[in-house]
RNA sequence: GCCCUGGUGGUGUAGCCCGGCCUAGCAUCAGCGGCUGUCGCCCGCUGGACGCGGGUUCAAAUCCCGCCCAGGGCGCCA
C-alpha cells in the first residue's frame, strides 16, 4: 500500500459496480475492534463501507485508518464485494488507501446526528460543513432539477431566456424597499424585481420571455418565508386575452415540475422523508370577494378592500383543501386600492376597484404573484398619478407605451418559496444557500 | 419598524420561576482502554461550559440594569 491513488479513475459511490474501483469522500465514520475497522465513506451520492481486516493489510495502516478524524478525506482502491454480513449489502476491500485531507477536531457543529440538532444560526455559520449532511445537499440537488425542469418548460413553449439589469437607475414599482449601491459616485439600486424589463420586452416584441435571476428586497422582514436576495422566476407574454391566460402559464409551469421532480429526484425525497407534490391541473381560481366569505365562515374576520393577511391566506389555504381538495389555489381580483398593488396592473373592465391581478397560494404561502398589466399608455399615465406617482420619475418606463405595445401579462415566482413547498420546509433559509436576511450577510 | 423568547462544554439540552443541596446533570463529541464484523455499534475510564459588563446579597447559572448575539411573531411580501 504505497502507491498513489489516480483520482481520475474515481467513481462515485452510487456509481460503482462490483470489482475494482476508486472511491474518495468523506470519513462519515470510523468504527474500530481490535483486528477489524470500518471506515463509512460518503459522497455526494451515497456512503460506501471500507472494511480493513489486521494482518490483510500493514499493521502501521491499520493503526494510522484507526485514528483519522471523522470528516478527513480520503481516497482507497480496491475491490467491491458483495457482502451478506455489511448492511448495505456490499463493501470495500481496500488495496490502496491515501488520506487527502486531515480533518480538525472537533467539528464545530454536528450535521450528521439526528439526536443533537444544530441551530439554524449555527449551522449558517458553518454552511459549507451542514451542506455536507445528505438531508441538506438534498435540498439543493431538488433546486438544481427544479430549475432544469423550468428552463425546459419555458423553452419548449417558445419562451426567450432574457437576462435584466440587477443595478438599476430608478426604484421600480411599488414602495418596497431597495438597495441603494454607489455607482461611480452616482445613486442605483440593486434591482427588485425584472417587471419593467420584462415589460420592455413586450415592446420590443419578444412575445414570451422568462428570466430566472437575483432580485433584492431591503425589507427587515423576520419571518421564516422572507429574504433580501431570493431568485425570481419572472415570465411575460403578450397577445393575451386576460390574466387567466397567465395563470395557465403558471399553473401548467407548476404542474410540470410537481409531475417530474419525483420521479427525477426519488433518492432524495427519500432521504428528504417526504413524498413529493402533488398538485394537478385545474386549481381553483377564488377571487378576493369569495374570500373574505370562506375566511369569515371560519371565524376570521378579513380587513374588507385589503389583501389577506398572513393568518387569513393560512385559513384562506384551509378552506380550498377543505372545500375543493386542493393544497394550492389561485388568489384572484385584488382591490386596487391595496398598497401592494402597483400601479401596472389592469383594472377591471366593469369594476374598477378591483385589479386583474392573482396570487398562487400553496398551503398558506404565497409562492407566486401576477396578473395582466395596463399597456394602454394614457390609463396607465393615469394610474401612475392615483397611486401617488410622479409620471416623470417613470418616464423611461412608461415610453414603452408610446410606440405600441401588445396586450400582455406575466408572473414572478419565488425559487426558494416553490422548493419550500416542493420538499416540505418550513424555514425558507433552508432552501437558499447562503441567505441574506436583516441579520446576516455572511458567511 | 413594532412585539415576544432565549443565550449553560465543539454541538444539543437540564437546572433559572422559588438564590445556598451545582464540586453544574444528560446526550452527542473528543482522548485512552476493551471487543474478528461493526453498521444510530457496544462497555469502561477520562476531558470540556454558566454571552459580556455592572449591581443586589453572607451567598448568583439562578434576582436587577445595560450591552452584544441568536431565534421567533406581526406588519409586509415572492
Amino acid at each position: 500500500m504505497a502507491g498513489r491513488i489516480d483520482l481520475r479513475r474515481r467513481v462515485r459511490v452510487a456509481d460503482a459496480r462490483y470489482g475494482e474501483v476508486v472511491l474518495a469522500g468523506f470519513v462519515q465514520d470510523i468504527r474500530v475492534l481490535k483486528n477489524i475497522a470500518f471506515i463509512v465513506l460518503r459522497d455526494i451520492s451515497g456512503v460506501a463501507q471500507i472494511v480493513f481486516k489486521r494482518g490483510s493489510i500493514p499493521d502501521e495502516l491499520f493503526e494510522k485508518v484507526c485514528s483519522i478524524p471523522r470528516e478527513s478525506v480520503v481516497a482507497v482502491q480496491g475491490f467491491m464485494v458483495e457482502s451478506s454480513i455489511a448492511k448495505l449489502g456490499r463493501e470495500v476491500i481496500p488495496v490502496e488507501f491515501e488520506v487527502l485531507s486531515e480533518a480538525s477536531s472537533p467539528i464545530p457543529i454536528e450535521f450528521l446526528d439526528s439526536s443533537v440538532e444544530t441551530s439554524i444560526g449555527r449551522r449558517l455559520d458553518y454552511r459549507f460543513l451542514d451542506l455536507r449532511n445528505p438531508a441538506v445537499s438534498a435540498i439543493f440537488k431538488v433546486q438544481s432539477v427544479i430549475t432544469g425542469l423550468l428552463h425546459e418548460f419555458f423553452r419548449s413553449r417558445g419562451f426567450i431566456e432574457v437576462h435584466t439589469p440587477k443595478i438599476v437607475a430608478e426604484a421600480t414599482e411599488s414602495g418596497a424597499s431597495v438597495f441603494p449601491v454607489d455607482y461611480f459616485g452616482r445613486r442605483a439600486y440593486l434591482a427588485q424585481s425584472p417587471q419593467f424589463y420584462k415589460q420592455m420586452l413586450m415592446a420590443s416584441g419578444f412575445e414570451k420571455v422568462y428570466e430566472i435571476g437575483p432580485v433584492f428586497r431591503a425589507e427587515p422582514h423576520h419571518t421564516p418565508r422572507h429574504l433580501c436576495e431570493y431568485t425570481s422566476i419572472d415570465f411575460e407574454v403578450s397577445y393575451i386575452e386576460s390574466y387567466h391566460d397567465v395563470m395557465d402559464v403558471v399553473e401548467d409551469m407548476i404542474v410540470y415540475v410537481a409531475d417530474r421532480i419525483g420521479g427525477i429526484c426519488g433518492r432524495e425525497f427519500d432521504i428528504l422523508g417526504v413524498k413529493p407534490p402533488r398538485i394537478v391541473k385545474g386549481l381553483p381560481r377564488i377571487t378576493v370577494r369569495e374570500a373574505y366569505k370562506m375566511v369569515e365562515s371560519r371565524g376570521y374576520k378579513p380587513t374588507y378592500m385589503e389583501d389577506l393577511d398572513t393568518r387569513g391566506e393560512r385559513v384562506f389555504s384551509k378552506a380550498v383543501e377543505e372545500e375543493y381538495g386542493c393544497k394550492a389555489a389561485f388568489l384572484i381580483e385584488f382591490p386596487w386600492r391595496s398598497e401592494s398593488r402597483p400601479f401596472y396592473v389592469m383594472r377591471k373592465r366593469d369594476e374598477p376597484d378591483w385589479a386583474y391581478s392573482f396570487d398562487l397560494i400553496w398551503m398558506g404561502l404565497e409562492v407566486t404573484t401576477g396578473g395582466q398589466r395596463e399597456h394602454r399608455y394614457d390609463l396607465l399615465r393615469s394610474q401612475c398619478i392615483e397611486k401617488g406617482y410622479n409620471p416623470d420619475n417613470f418616464s423611461f418606463y412608461l415610453e414603452f407605451f408610446k410606440y405600441g405595445v401588445p396586450p400582455h401579462g406575466g408572473s414572478g415566482t419565488g425559487l426558494e418559496r416553490l422548493t419550500m413547498r416542493i420538499v416540505g420546509l418550513d424555514n425558507i433559509r433552508e432552501a437558499v444557500l447562503l441567505p441574506r436576511d436583516p441579520e446576516r450577510v455572511k458567511p
